[in-house]
RNA sequence: GGUCGCUUAGCUCAGCUGGGAGAGCACCUGCCUUACAAGCAGGGGGUCAGAGGUUCGAGCCCUCUAGCGACCACCA
């Protein structure tokens, strides 16, 4: 028996321990089954559970507990990602709150240190993974820089490398002065500023003539090596060619022509800093300019500042305004605002630098990417998000994918000591062409992208032709949010198409984000996140669980408030009383749940035929990742259908022990709960397996038992008819008696009258319910009106009028006016039907089935209506 | 500037390939009926943003407009 109250609190933890221990999520490989695989996005070894990795691994969840009850070889792959800025800016933070400073350590004493970290922090957002019940298979849970991992990411390069995909180069990059790192363009931010507009005007040599321009940026004017205008502007044709003398600088620099400059933007005229601007950068390569970088790698100004070196570029900025302004060469300054480039990480603004990186050859790798897509080999869900996959690696760049850092994937890279060529490899070269056989290797590390875009394959032995590999790639289905698109999915894809010859997966799942209840993003600087693992402690995992998938289709953001974890709390509450009633009057009964009674009720036979056909759509719903309408359907027919009407109907049976078909009532219960658990599972775990246990005093789990398909044997329509014509009759009689202010502890005779013996046959074996669903004292049925009192209180159902002589309540003019509402709706109805039938587009056209139905209806509705008026006709 | 999305009941949102507008919450009425008041039975409330078009038929498809939002983009 279960308790009154059910409490997750001592429920989920010991059912996840139970599971693990059952080693239930545990995959091996097994040939004769078909693979459904899941790879984990790898959180942060940085990173606490928040809302979004909450929806992300439910869904997750509820497909893996899906396909593991339809009979896949299920493997669900969790992990983590080493996080390659983010734990290095953390442990450095650490180490100087306790004095210590990353340089003294070096590197190899750093590392340590951040191994350490890792190994006592590393692991707590997978351990608040698992307070949400996610059956991901722990055993087989990889980190990005593992052994095998870390070798995958060794193998990738040196093949990208001698396919002459990755080269090294000098470039203007985005560079962190804060991170002290280049980043890659996915990486950058861009925030709308509101800045100033400054123009200046420079002296051209040898006369006395000025020209103006307009920037943003007045501090990179040290680092100018020409001033442009565009080739066709007549205001400056004569200006092409001569030189200007660039204020604050003794330096003279050349006006030159380039399309790249807008006549009707500014002044038309742009100064061209190659080292601090990548368009200026591409200017300065056509035109063959000198190189000035005027800043350190802090942003602070360097030694070709001259006198302004050593102050940060916001203070320069102010410095060098101030003196051009006093020397003359200060025109205005506009109101302006511009997108900035900013750190996703650190939010600090991105300052173009010109470095030696290694990069990433993109334009090959994303062909096939592309059209993988095209000959959908690729799915997103919902589709729109193709195109924002399409749109980025059409316009994709080469990828910078080295990184200043420590923690990471050290290049592999060794380059001579002697000659300063390199050799790219896994290990230390024995000896260099020069015959030196000293060398370094490379000081920067990888991006993480570039090991987390191998996820799906390194996790399951790559480089090595492991027999998991063979089996479980591709994965099914990737499951993220439209906010790591560029980051991670595209670059999977390029990647699993270039290594494994094959699309890493073949959908993916795209879901929104989880907002505050008011719509907004949450984030820390607001203070509006709501902690799941809060939410989880207050109410369930289920509850958080459910909420998270009700009403919102995929791709969609959501909002997250409490008074939705509540509806979700309360519908397992619904489900642990519903329960508790079965269980309640299963006492002494034995019941054989595989043994169909062959006594079945026709409302034994209408539940049954109705989650016969609840589960055909629930899993074409959760086929097409419809999560959202699929758990609504299983929760309006275990909420209305099972719980207010079958367990309502059945309640006469139960209470009285003679009666014939009361263990049938019971095995029905028990069946078509336990059917409507299965459904639920992957949504709420834990309070169906606990209930499912409870149900059957079995030891098995819910969770590999299997999921419902179509019984033959439970299929009815004749049953189904006739238990909703009983549900009709009960909704009129329940109508009439509110409307009448009839109150439930006043029972009432009730007439059934019907011309129709089959009907009267249905509503004979239907009798009981109209006294525990429908208050009545007495249930006569007959052919006519006969011993009817004449002013008893009618309603008019299909084939049938129901009388109820309440004797001296009814007021017979409140009672005309509640006939001649329904015949008013009748004869709507019957209008709406012949404005149909009459339209000759419409019976030519429509479907032949859908006019037969609209027929069958008009006849429907006519008999009612002839009904309604006979009715009325006697009170006259 | 480009791309995409949203606009449906008081609020938050569903509505799959076009065939009689739904849910939860809130609100009103009546019920502590021996599973559940975290409940039960009823009820009110929507020219589906606006305009046009395609169609026998449009919340759904096409075009335009308005408001909101997201993403991308080098306008110095």
């Amino acid at each position: 028996m279960l308790e009154k109250v059910y409490n997750p609190k001592l429920v989920e933890d010991r059912l996840y321990k139970k599971w693990v221990d059952k080693n239930y999520f545990h995959a091996e490989v097994d040939k004769s089954k078909k693979p459904f695989t899941i790879m984990m996005p790898p959180p942060n070894i940085t990173g606490r559970l928040h809302m979004g990795h909450a929806l992300d691994n439910t869904l997750q969840d509820i497909l893996i507990r899906y396909k593991r009850m339809q009979g896949y070889n299920v493997l669900w792959l969790p992990g983590t990602d080493h996080a390659s800025i983010a734990t290095e800016v953390k442990v450095t933070n650490q180490l100087a709150e306790q004095g210590i400073l990353k340089d003294e350590l070096g590197r190899e004493g750093f590392l340590e240190k951040v191994w350490d970290w890792k190994n006592q922090s590393g692991s707590i957002i997978t351990e608040q993974l698992k307070t949400l019940g996610v059956s991901c298979d722990w055993q087989r849970e990889r980190f990005t820089m593992d052994d095998g991992l870390s070798n995958a990411v060794q193998e990738v390069f040196i093949k990208l490398y001698e396919k002459g995909y990755i080269y090294k180069g000098e470039r203007i990059v985005n560079w962190c002065p804060v991170c002290q790192t280049a980043i890659s363009d996915a990486e950058v931010e861009h925030k709308e500023q509101d800045g100033f507009f400054y123009h200046l005007r420079y002296p051209i040599d040898g006369t006395d003539e000025f020209i103006n321009l307009a920037t943003t940026r007045p501090e990179t004017m040290l680092g100018d090596t020409a001033i442009a205008v565009n080739p066709e502007d007549e205001r400056y044709q004569h200006l092409i060619g001569k030189m200007i003398n660039l204020p604050l600088t003794d330096r003279q620099i050349p006006i030159i022509a380039d399309e790249y400059v807008d006549k009707e933007f500014g002044t038309g005229v742009v100064k061209i800093t190659p080292s601090h601007d990548p368009n200026d950068f591409e200017v300065g390569q056509r035109h063959n300019l000198p190189q000035i970088c005027v800043m350190n790698d802090d942003a602070t100004m360097n030694k070709n500042a001259g006198k302004y070196e050593g102050l940060h570029r916001k203070e320069a900025r102010k410095a060098i305004l101030a003196d051009l302004e006093t020397q003359g060469f200060f025109v205005k300054a506009e109101n302006h605002t511009n997108n900035v480039g900013t750190h996703d990480r650190c939010g600090d603004i991105i300052e173009p630098m010109i470095k030696m990186q290694w990069f990433v050859k993109m334009s090959e790798l994303a062909k096939p990417a592309i059209e993988a897509l095209q000959k959908k080999e690729l799915n997103f869900v919902p589709e729109r998000f193709g195109n924002t996959y399409l749109r980025w690696l059409e316009n994709i760049r080469d990828w910078c994918i080295s990184r200043q850092l420590w923690w990471g994937h050290r290049i592999p890279v060794y380059y001579c000591t002697k000659c300063k060529d390199y050799v790219v490899s896994a290990t230390k070269p024995e000896a260099c062409k020069c015959g030196h056989t000293e060398f370094t290797q490379e000081e920067d590390t990888l991006d993480t992208w570039f090991s987390s875009a191998l996820w799906p394959f390194s996790t399951l032995g790559w480089p090595e032709k492991t027999e998991e590999l063979e089996h479980f790639y591709p994965t099914s289905v990737l499951v993220t949010g439209y906010d790591i698109i560029f980051f991670w999915v595209v670059r999977m894809v390029f990647s699993g198409i270039e290594q494994m010859g094959e699309v890493p997966f073949k959908d993916v799942l795209i879901h929104g984000l989880v907002l505050d209840d008011q719509g907004r993003k949450m984030s820390k600087s607001l203070g509006n996140g709501i902690d799941p693992l809060e939410v989880i402690n207050d109410y369930s995992a289920d509850a958080l669980r459910l909420t998270l998938v009700t009403g919102n289709a995929p791709g969609n953001n959501m909002r997250f408030y409490y008074e939705r974890v509540e509806g979700s709390r309360n519908f397992g509450n619904k489900l642990w009383n519903a329960t508790r009633f079965i269980l309640m009057n299963c006492e002494n009964e034995t019941i054989d749940l595989d043994k169909m009674p062959q006594n079945l009720t026709p409302a034994d036979k209408w539940i049954l035929s109705k989650v016969n056909t609840l589960s055909t759509e629930v899993t074409e719903n959760m086929d097409k990742y419809e999560l959202g309408i699929a758990v609504q359907k299983v929760y309006d027919f275990a909420w209305e259908t099972f719980c207010d009407w079958y367990i309502e109907m059945v309640k006469p049976r139960l209470y009285n022990q003679e009666d014939a078909t009361r263990v049938t009532a019971l095995w029905t219960l028990k069946t078509v709960m336990i059917n409507v658990l299965k459904m639920l599972h992957p949504f709420i775990p834990f309070i169906t397996e606990e209930i499912f246990m409870g149900l059957q005093e079995v030891e098995e789990s819910i969770m590999i038992s299997a999921w419902p398909t179509f019984n033959d044997a439970w299929h009815f329509e004749t049953e189904e008819k006739e238990v909703e014509l009983i549900q009709n009759a009960v909704r009129n009689i329940r109508d009439v008696r509110t409307e009448m202010n009839v109150p439930p502890s006043r029972k009432a005779k009730v007439f059934v009258v019907s011309e129709d013996e089959n009907i009267r046959k249905v509503f004979e074996n239907g009798k009981v319910f109209f006294a525990t669903l429908g208050f009545a004292s007495e249930v006569i049925i007959q052919s006519n009106n006969d011993g009817i009192e004449k002013d008893a209180v009618s309603t008019i159902i299909p084939n049938a009028t129901i009388f109820i002589p309440f004797a001296e309540l009814v007021d017979i003019s409140k009672e005309i006016e509640r006939l001649e509402k329904e015949k008013k709706k009748f004869e709507s109805e019957i209008e709406r039907v012949d404005k149909k039938l009459s339209n000759q587009g419409f019976v030519a056209k429509a479907p032949a089935d859908l006019i037969e139905a609209e027929k069958s209806k008009r006849e429907k509705f006519q008999t009612m209506l002839n009904e309604v008026s006979e009715r009325l006709n006697s009170f006259n």
